[in-house]
DNA sequence: CGTGCCGCTTGATCCTGATCAAGCCGGGAA
DNA sequence: TTCCCGGCTTGATCAGGATCAAGCGGCACG
C-alpha cells in the first residue's frame, strides 16, 4: 500500500495538483479516498450526481454510452495516471455524462470536488492549466467529430494507428495494440467484424503486419501518405 | 454606428464579460475592434494562428470543416450576441480549429486574447464562468458525438427540431427553421437530400406539420415519444 | 417577359458498413 | 485430456443513407 508520499509524488505529475502549494495540497487532502476497483465493476452511471472527480492509480477505465438499441460508444480509456469527470465539477448540477466502468483490476483517487473547487480559487496558475486543458479536450472533441461525420472507417483506424505511434518516430516501428480490439472498435464506432476486416486489408496492402496484438508498421510515412 | 456605451450594454449582457469590473472593462476596451462583415465572406480558416476571439454582433456566422473530397459539417453557426474561438485563447499554439464564414451580413467584435487573458488573473469570478461555459461546450460535444455515432439520421432530425421548441412549450406550437435547409443538414450530418425525405416521412405520419420554413407541431409529446 | 440560377424535392441506383451466422483458436476448469 | 467459453475472423446478406439524375418553382437579371 503506498503512503502519503508516494501518493503525493504521484499527484505531483498530475497536471490538476503539479501547480498547487503544499499548504494547498495538505488542505485538499482529507478530502481524497483511494477506492479499488475490480474489472468489469461499475463506478458511476450516466446521470449520477458528481461530487468526485478522479485519477487513476492503476488499471484502466472505460467511460461509455449505451444507445436505446443497446449498442456502446467508448468516449475514453483513461489508464493510471490521468484523471476524469474534472470537468464535470464546474456544472451547476453536476452530473456524470457517461458511464463508468473498470476495464482491469485497479485503484483510483477521488477528489471532492467541493474542495479542489475551493481551492482553485486561490491558485490562478492552477485556473489557467485547467483551463488549457479544457480547451485540449475541446480541440479534441472537434477532431472526433469531424473524423466520425467527415471520415470513413478506414480513415478512422488509419488515424488511430498513427495516433498510436509516438512522435517523432519515422520508418519502421513495432507497437502494441494497448486494449483489446473489440473495444478499440467501441472507441471508433465501428463493429468488430469492420475492425477485423479493415487491419485485413491493411495487412494485405502491406502496410502493416499484424499479428496478434502487435502491429509493425513498415512504413510509417506510406501509412501517413495512405491516408488521402 | 453603436457607440461606446451600446457596445458596452451588449457586452454586459455576454458570459464572458458579466463579471467584469469597470476598470477591467476599460483596460479591455483599447484591444477590440468593430468588423462588418458579408454574406460568404471568410473570416479565419482552419489553422490560422488565433489571436483573437469574436462576439457576433449582427447577422450569423457558420463555423465549418472540410473533408479530403470536399464535403463540409457544420460545428456551430453563432449568431448575434454569441462568442466564439474563445477556448483557442487557452492553448499554446493558438490555431483555429475551424473554417469561419459569414452566413448573413454582420459585424463582429474582435477582442485580443493575450489582453482578455492578461484580465482573466484578476478576476476569480470571470475564471469560474469562462470554466464553466467550457464544461458546457464539453457536455455539448459529449451530446453530439453521441448522437452521431449511437442514432440514426431520423433520429437526429427529431432531436433537432425537439431542440428547437423553446423550454416549457407543450401541446402544440409552430416554429421557423432557423436557417436554410442545406445547411441544417450540414450541420446534422446529412445530405440535404436525406433532410428532405425524413421531414417528409414525418409529415405523413402526422408528426409535423411542414410549409416551407414553418413546422407546426401539433403535439410535442407525441414527437418527444417517437424518439424511441 | 424570357432565361438562368438556386434551393428543394423526388426517384433510381449504388456502396459502405451493420447484421447474422459459422468456424477457429487459446486458455481455464473439471 | 476434454470441454467450454470468449475473442477474433471470415463469409453471406441486408439496409441506411449517399450519390446520381431529373424536374419544379421562385427570384434576380437582362
Amino acid at each position: 500500500m503506498p503512503n502519503d508520499r508516494d501518493l503525493m509524488l504521484e499527484l505531483r505529475r498530475h497536471y490538476l495538483f503539479a501547480a498547487l502549494s503544499q499548504q494547498q495540497y495538505d488542505a485538499l487532502a482529507p478530502h481524497t479516498h483511494t477506492r479499488a476497483f475490480a474489472a468489469g465493476q461499475m463506478l458511476f452511471a450516466q446521470g449520477d450526481i458528481a461530487q468526485s472527480f478522479f485519477l487513476v492509480r492503476r488499471g484502466s477505465i472505460k467511460l461509455y454510452r449505451i444507445s436505446a438499441e443497446g449498442q456502446e460508444k467508448i468516449m475514453r480509456m483513461p489508464r493510471a495516471g490521468q484523471s476524469f469527470a474534472e470537468s464535470v465539477m464546474f456544472m451547476k448540477e453536476p452530473r456524470y455524462p457517461v458511464y463508468a466502468q473498470g476495464l482491469e483490476d485497479g485503484e483510483l483517487l477521488a477528489i471532492e470536488s467541493a474542495a479542489y473547487l475551493d481551492m482553485l480559487r486561490e491558485s490562478f496558475d492552477t485556473c489557467r492549466t485547467v483551463m488549457a486543458q479544457m480547451t485540449q479536450r475541446i480541440q479534441a472533441h472537434w477532431d472526433e467529430i469531424e473524423s466520425l461525420t467527415l471520415q470513413n472507417s478506414r480513415y478512422r483506424v488509419l488515424h488511430y494507428l498513427l495516433k498510436l505511434v509516438p512522435a517523432g518516430a519515422a520508418g519502421t516501428i513495432a507497437l502494441k495494440l494497448p486494449s483489446r480490439k473489440s473495444l478499440i472498435a467501441a472507441q471508433l464506432a465501428v463493429t468488430p467484424e469492420t475492425l477485423s476486416r479493415i487491419l485485413h486489408a491493411l495487412n494485405q496492402e502491406g502496410l502493416i503486419e499484424l499479428h496478434d496484438y502487435t502491429v509493425r508498421i513498415p512504413d510509417i510515412d506510406a501509412l501517413q501518405g495512405s491516408l488521402h
